[in-house]
DNA sequence: GGATACTAGTCTCAATATGCAACCATCTCA
DNA sequence: TGAGATGGTTGCATATTGAGACTAGTATCC
C-alpha cells in the first residue's frame, strides 16, 4: 500500500494515479462508515437532493455512469430510505425523485464531512497552491473528458 | 462515460478522480493493446529492467502492491516471455529476475508510447503550468502516502 | 385498432479483479 | 533437531462491472 519510492521521474498519470487512488480510497471508507453511502451513491444523493423530482435519466446523463450501475446506486438509496420516488403522470415509466428527510441529513452530513477531509488532504498546500491546483485539475478534466482528446488519443496509436 | 457537467464546484478529490480515471483507464486500454500489458505489468517490467536481477520481495516493496498480486504480475510477464529467472545461489526459495529480450523491447514501446500519451494528455498546459502541476502532485503524493496523513483522518473522524 | 418501433428502467449473467489466508519450500538460529 | 521466519504460490470467496436480454409503457402510422 505504500509507495516507498521518491516517484521523482515519474509520469504524469502515475502521480495522479497515487494521488487519486489514494485519497479516494482512503475518504470512500469513511464516507461509508460515517454516513453507510459510498462517495458515488453520496453523489447521487446530491444531485438528487439539488435537483429534487429529478429521472434516472437525467443522472445518467449527468453523471455519465452506466445504466445499470445508476440503476443499482439508485436502488441502494431506495433501500436506505434516502431517497423516494413518485411516478410520472403523463409518463407511466418515469418517476420523479426526491430526498427523504433522512437523505438530506445525510447529505448535509457528508458535506460537512467532504469539507473536512479536503482540508486535509490539501493540508501541505497554500491557498493559492491550492487554487493553481484545482484550475489545472479542471482545464486538464474538460480536456480528457472532451471528444478531441479521445480523438487524438486515437490518432497517436493509428500512426 | 462523459462528463458532461462542469463541475465547477467540484472537490479536489472529485477532479483529481475524474483526470485519473479517464486518463489512466484510456491509456491503460492503448497500453494492452500496443505492449499486450496493462500499465501496472509494465510498471514492474520498468523495474527489473532498471535493477536487473531484483527479486519479488523487492519487486513486493518498491511497489507497495499486494503479494499475490505481485505474484500474478510477475507470472504473467513470465508468461509472456518478457522476462525470466533464475533461481538464487544462495537461498533456493529466492529468484533473480532478468528482461528478455523481448521484454526490453516491449519496455521501450511502452516508453515511446507513454512519451506520446503524456504529450496529448498534457495538451493544454504550458510547460510551466505542466511543472507546476508535477510540483503540487508530488507534494500531495508523499502527504496522501505518509502515516501522518492517515493519522489526521483517523483523527478528523474519531471527533 | 393493431402493428411497429422506441424509450425508461431493471435484472441476470458472465468476466474480471482483488484480498485473504492457507500452503509449501527453504532458511536461520538456538 | 525443532521453532519460527521468509520467499513465493495458489485456492477461494467476494465485489465490481458491463453487456445485453427483458418488461412495461408510449408514440406513430396505417
Amino acid at each position: 500500500m505504500l509507495e516507498k519510492k521518491t516517484f521523482q521521474n515519474e509520469r504524469l498519470t502515475y502521480r495522479l494515479d497515487i494521488v487519486a487512488q489514494e485519497a479516494i480510497r482512503a475518504n470512500d471508507a469513511i464516507f461509508l462508515r460515517e454516513t453507510g453511502c459510498r462517495i458515488r451513491e453520496l453523489r447521487v444523493l446530491r444531485l438528487v437532493d439539488d435537483s429534487p423530482g429529478t429521472t434516472f435519466a437525467e443522472i445518467l446523463k449527468s453523471t455519465g455512469l452506466e445504466r445499470s450501475l445508476t440503476s443499482r446506486i439508485i436502488q441502494s438509496l431506495l433501500g436506505a430510505d434516502l431517497i423516494y420516488r413518485e411516478n410520472s403522470p403523463e409518463d407511466a415509466r418515469v418517476f420523479f425523485l426526491q430526498t427523504t428527510e433522512k437523505g438530506k441529513q445525510v447529505r448535509r452530513i457528508a458535506r460537512d464531512l467532504s469539507d473536512r477531509l479536503e482540508v486535509i488532504l490539501t493540508e501541505p498546500l497554500s491557498a493559492d497552491e491550492m487554487a493553481q491546483l484545482n484550475g489545472l485539475l479542471l482545464r486538464l478534466g474538460r480536456w480528457v473528458t472532451s471528444p478531441e482528446y479521445k480523438e487524438s488519443l486515437q490518432d497517436a496509436c493509428a500512426k
